[in-house]
DNA sequence: TGAATGATTTACT
DNA sequence: GTAAATCATTCAA
């Protein structure tokens, strides 16, 4: 398993996003590794976008990791429950960054279902931003990892057949809410949502 | 110091 | 379909 170079995130966040579907997360823990293909990502784009936490260029202690150096992991907690996990993208004070969504369980099934409290073979065990964190054990101590070096990195994977939609659960944005920055594999059952079925095509 | 609020999930009605 | 859970971060004072 070799980790995609730098070069990979230090382009327009549109673009990382939309060819981070169907790339490999890999997170090796001391209970072993897991890793799973990438099915469902989000891209934001502050400081213009209202629905960034970087919207402003607010640079906080919770933000730094957006305005660093592409390649980082940006890790975050929301709802007093839930962490999520984002590819810092771009350049350095470019605050960018890619949101994980889904994925695909490939390794460490067992892993993930005993961190979630489900059994092998469930559904819902990675197909939400909070559900993959608690089964990839990503948190606090992932923040501002260097996605170059490990022990949490993406590794290259077949392209799959890309579908795009609005974002999901940032209607408080304004117009920023119906740009369609959410990117996703078609076909794939492991998707947060299912595509609507008049978006479909 | 205090109040408001989520880039969600889960359980219920 | 709706609502509760639950707390770090943020902003106002």
């Amino acid at each position: 398993m070799k980790s995609l170079p730098r070069s990979f995130y230090a382009r327009p966040v549109l673009t990382v996003a939309r060819e981070t579907i169907g790339k490999i997360l890999v997170h090796d823990t001391p209970e072993g590794r897991v890793a799973g293909r990438i099915v469902e990502a989000e891209a934001y784009r502050g400081p213009e976008d209202r629905a960034a936490h970087s919207y402003g260029g607010r640079r906080t202690a919770r933000t730094e990791a957006m305005f660093g150096p592409p390649g980082h992991a940006y890790v975050f907690f929301v709802y007093g429950m839930h962490w999520h996990v984002n590819l810092v993208t771009t350049a350095v004070d470019a605050p960018h960054a890619v949101l994980i969504r889904a994925v695909e369980p490939l390794e460490g099934v067992e892993l993930m279902a005993a961190r979630r409290g489900l059994t092998v073979g469930a559904r819902d065990l990675t197909n939400g931003p909070g559900k993959l964190c608690q089964a990839f054990a990503i948190g606090k101590a992932s923040y501002g990892l260097d996605l170059c070096k490990g022990p949490l990195f993406l590794s290259p994977g077949a392209e799959p057949r890309v579908a795009r939609s609005p974002r999901i659960g940032i209607d408080y944005a304004g117009d920023w809410a119906a740009r369609p920055w959410r990117f996703f594999e078609r076909a794939s059952p492991w998707v947060s949502r299912a595509p609507s079925p008049r978006g479909r095509r």
